[in-house]
DNA sequence: TTGTACGCGTTATCAT
DNA sequence: ATGATAACGCGTACAA
């Protein structure tokens, strides 16, 4: 087993100064072409490694950024995170993944120990609707960038989210091409800034189409795992619901389901789309029509504007709306 | 906005030295309980913060561990990362998630990163097949546990993972007991020793009832997001069978919607049964059984483990197996 | 082009 | 019970 080397031990060895050591590492200030090759080669024979607590002391900077996600099981958060955490490491950046699970004591307390540990930058995602920055000690001087939910005060951030209004409007107004006449929505009872917007794009497309939103009959608000009971009373109060605009594929496939021990049949008596586009939307039976987020650009977006935060080359103030996709599948044909 | 403040401005404010500062905040040596009242409130006062990279530079230790897991949105990886990374919050350890997307080269990069940014532990999650710490600098220096994926040389670690063997066993006995005569078995073409494990249960439980394991007749492997065709022509086949034992919830909801295109009601004509309670199992029509891993015990496991190893409380070469449960849906009843 | 010396914030050792 | 100080590994201003 090979020993720990340091930047001192690497100076002896290859006959020069430690801070030559660091400059050739660094590739700063000047030294000549030979030294550079000696060094180098006994960085690559010892295998020595910067120590990252020492140079973060120094530099007052980390090379790490926090991410606060609410819960990182479910899907779209985890395909963003994972993203986002890819494009990091490549541009040299580690991440701490913390789960909120949607608890804002929980959030400042990692947002303390993130501190604490003297990351780079904030990544929020869906953080709570109150998320306020200023609970921390340095409050200026973390940048941070949110995404999927708008934060209270936008001009010290970046606000990165997808077209929730426009993903919504438009799954809602190809069911009414598809021949529904009277679509609802199915949602949960959280709500957040994307999940208004969802609804606001679905009323929209509501009336567009000639129709006016009657909470009491346009939307049903699942909050059990079975909630056939819920949309068996509905359909029988108001027989004329052909289609369901669910806010995420979750409950899109409980609803499914329902409608399906319900004896309906998918999509000829009743279309559905959902919103998220999760993997098993392709083996649902029937599939699954969806709205896709692009994650891709999303994570993209947000690294390229958090490390422009760090480096000062962004600035905050900005929101950001990446387009969505509808996805058509069997279940809205 | 407040300034950032040092154990040295802390020292100043409450008129003692740091080192006494230093003994209050940790709890060492001895101090009256008068200055310890009087620093208490100079930090809570000034919200004094810790600043980590010092303490590690001096304490050699980081207080943190990685976890490399192959793909965070699998929901099984998801779900046991989520857990331990909590547990370990709790226990004043963050966590580095990387995502190694199975590939044996970002393996190795994260593990140098991680060992760069000198973290106390690792927890691999289903590594490389030929995963090998040696690769390493400080190889005996940083104490790890393996999960899921048993290691080739399980001398230096402790391995943790569920029992593949009787779950895959009990769900294909199940089959038997609900009336299966002839049930096979669908899995993926990664060969991981889960995959391993839980074939040899599914053969084990087919020759307690009698039968002879074929993997041409008996064992179909699912490569395409549609698999329609493939079983369709299995079936025609081998019109015998009566039941799939999926190796994972992925493959068992799309075998499902085949049987279904192929017109084949479940669980009447053919039961199925999967593994890792997905969460859509019981969103899906019929709901589907599955075989449930105790994602609670083995995170908690885990961090008992790597704790105990990074404290040097507990010993390597342990195997630990942890139970688990078939659960019992309308898909094979 | 290269080396010396200092400081970053913390803990630990040794005095007192 | 408390204080002074060395040490951790690194980057950099300044000197040479």
């Amino acid at each position: 087993m090979n020993k720990k080397y340091s930047i001192k031990d690497i100076a002896e060895l290859s006959g020069v100064s430690v801070a030559t050591v660091s400059r050739v590492i660094n590739n700063n200030g000047r030294f000549s072409e030979e030294t550079r090759k000696k060094v180098l080669k006994v960085i690559k024979k010892t295998g020595y490694q910067t120590n990252f607590s020492a140079k973060n002391l120094r530099m007052n900077k980390s090379f790490s950024v926090g991410i606060l996600v609410p819960d990182i099981s479910n899907y779209f958060f985890a395909n963003v995170v994972q993203k986002i955490e890819k494009i990091l490491f490549n541009r040299g950046y580690s991440t701490f993944i913390c789960n909120t699970a949607r608890d804002e004591n929980k959030e400042l307390a990692y947002l303390k120990m993130l501190e604490s540990k003297g990351v780079d930058g904030l990544i929020i995602i869906s953080g709570a609707k109150a998320f306020d920055i200023s609970k921390l000690n340095s409050p200026n001087k973390i940048p941070f960038v949110c995404i999927d939910r708008k934060p209270k005060d936008r001009s010290n951030t970046v606000f990165i989210g997808s077209d929730h209004y426009q993903g919504a409007f438009d799954a809602t107004n190809s069911l009414f091409q598809a021949g529904c006449k009277f679509p609802i929505i199915a949602s949960h009872n959280r709500s957040s800034s994307s999940a208004v917007d969802r609804l606001n794009g679905f009323k929209d497309a509501l009336s567009k189409n000639g129709l006016d939103f009657d909470s009491s009959r346009n939307q049903i608000v699942i909050t059990t795992n079975d909630s056939t009971n819920a949309i068996d009373l509905l359909l029988k109060e108001n027989p004329q619901i052909d289609g369901f605009f669910a806010i995420n594929d979750s409950i899109a496939t409980n609803v499914l389901s329902s409608l399906l021990r319900l004896g309906k049949e998918i999509p000829k008596d009743i279309k559905i789309i959902g919103f998220d586009d999760e993997p098993q939307d392709i083996h649902s039976y029937p599939t699954l029509s969806s709205v896709k987020q692009d994650t891709d650009k999303i994570a993209q977006v947000t690294v390229d504007n958090i490390i422009g935060l760090i480096d000062h080359t962004a600035i905050t103030g900005e929101s950001i709306t990446i387009p969505v996709k509808l996805i058509q599948r069997d279940s809205s044909l």
